[in-house]
DNA sequence: CATCGATAGGATCAATATAGCATAACGCTA
DNA sequence: TAGCGTTATGCTATATTGATCCTATCGATG
């Protein structure tokens, strides 16, 4: 039949600009990731980068807002870990709300482009 | 009084991945000058730009997506020029458009994580 | 047919971003 | 006190990106 709806692939991705740094799907991630992991390692372990970037991700940061997003520990049993503060938990939200407001409302559009460009 | 509110210095960028390539602020703004000035050359000293790479940004926007955004004339009395397809005004209108949706839409939670993270 | 401004594209260099290695400090635990 | 896993940071190498220069081609027009 006629209209079999081929998948869209066109999406509609997202940056926060904070002034100074940007957070875009990568350090989400990273923060969502520390934040579940309890560890700057585990975490770039887990996503596939090593610990220099995603430490000097993080620091940036932490270094640009006024306030860190993620604490840390040195030492200890465990041999340390990180974990969000308040400030990083609510900058992962805000980027999670705005992320799906956008893919909700950029939805119709994307759909017309798609069907505009189709070959 | 007590609530003179800062401006929020918070934005967010958006970028549509079209699958091989994304368009972000600069090549919307090139297809816009492009498409009013009606010669790439023109729009790219008007940008600040090298005509190698803002034909090229537009070369690889045609490339990847199936028809061209662009279409050009060379030589004649002008030299040549180009203007936008109906694809190219398309996919610059919806690029537009998403950009105001998503400004309507991510204020408030732009707002409140500016609050969140006051110092 | 020589000129002119624009498209088209090759080649190279500088700047920036990312990867990767190496090492020290830390603090619990055996 | 030796060992372990993690944070923290310096240094080097590689990759990607953007800037610059240069040359060819096109086609109306004087």
């Amino acid at each position: 039949m006629g209209s079999h709806t081929e998948k869209n692939p066109y999406r509609l991705r997202i940056k926060l600009d904070l002034g100074g740094v940007v957070m875009g799907p990568g350090k989400a991630e990273l923060l969502r990731t520390v934040d579940s992991l309890g560890s700057i390692s585990a975490a770039a372990r887990e996503l596939g980068l090593n610990y220099r970037r995603a430490w000097f991700l993080l620091e940036t940061l932490n270094a640009t807002l006024g306030r860190p997003v993620v604490e840390t520990t040195k030492g200890g049993a465990t041999g340390g870990g990180a974990s969000l503060t308040k400030a990083g938990r609510a900058l992962l939200e805000a980027y999670d709300r705005c992320q799906e407001s956008v893919e909700a409302h950029s939805q119709d559009t994307l759909d017309a482009l798609h069907q505009a460009l189709r070959k």
